[in-house]
DNA sequence: GGGAATACTAACAGAAATGTACGTACTTCC
DNA sequence: GGAAGTACGTACATTTCTGTTAGTATTCCC
């Protein structure tokens, strides 16, 4: 990896640029865990288990470290409730609902186009 | 993990469950090189060099990879030029630049809302 | 009492993603 | 002549991701 003459803060943000933290974002919201916990936490709270019996098979260690890495990125709200059994609920956060509505529409397209895109695939 | 009892193609795709092709889809277009291969090809053709000096850090592996498997879902168009240096044409299909839409769409947006994102962000 | 549920964390392990280096066949530029 | 550019494939190494297992403190249910 060469080195690249762009401070971490320009100007424009430019996701093409390999510097810019708007990649690591990017690819925060986009990864595996974190965009499926994006739609199934549009519109709704969800509890730590809700959410994982939601996604269906997350393990408990990805979906706390998605977790933590959506709050840090401003995305989700969590609340604990101190109680004895814990309880800790999830919510989006108004930018994360703004990410969600892309994310979930670009979810949406996929299940909706499914049959053509299955359909002239070339298998290996 | 456990067995989920639902077809690969049921009547519904549904990206929150486990075994629906969408999913995969999905990844694919979320994946690291391939939203910005999207994002790049957007209303342009390019060739393989070009684009990988448009994503700036990507290596030839991963980029030929990922095209690859863009191009085996049918998002993107590769046309090779038989000529003696090497000569070949990526461009979007019909789909592809649907999902490009999107996908930028959401680049677009992450690009516009660094600065908020950034604010209040809890570093570790 | 034993077992389940809750929301995690830490340690370890294996799988997947990604990068590096090298080779190719031929052309153009210095 | 020697170096660079082109579009990759292949082998190997490293980094990152993801999962599995175990453990915690307490309450509820049988």
């Amino acid at each position: 990896m060469k080195d690249y003459p762009v401070p971490p803060l320009g100007p424009k943000p430019d996701v093409l640029h390999p510097l810019c933290p708007s990649r690591q974002v990017l690819q925060h919201l986009t990864s595996r865990w974190g965009a499926l916990i994006l739609v199934a936490l549009q519109g709704r709270t969800l509890r730590f288990s809700q959410l994982r019996r939601a996604l269906g098979d997350v393990s408990e260690r990805m979906l706390a470290q998605t977790l933590q890495g959506l709050e840090a990125d401003g995305m989700v709200l969590r609340v604990a409730h101190d109680v004895v059994p814990p309880h800790v609920d999830y919510s989006l956060t108004e930018i994360g609902a703004e990410a969600a509505v892309l994310v979930n529409g670009l979810a949406k397209w996929v299940e909706r186009r499914l049959p053509d895109i299955l359909g002239n695939r070339k298998d290996a």
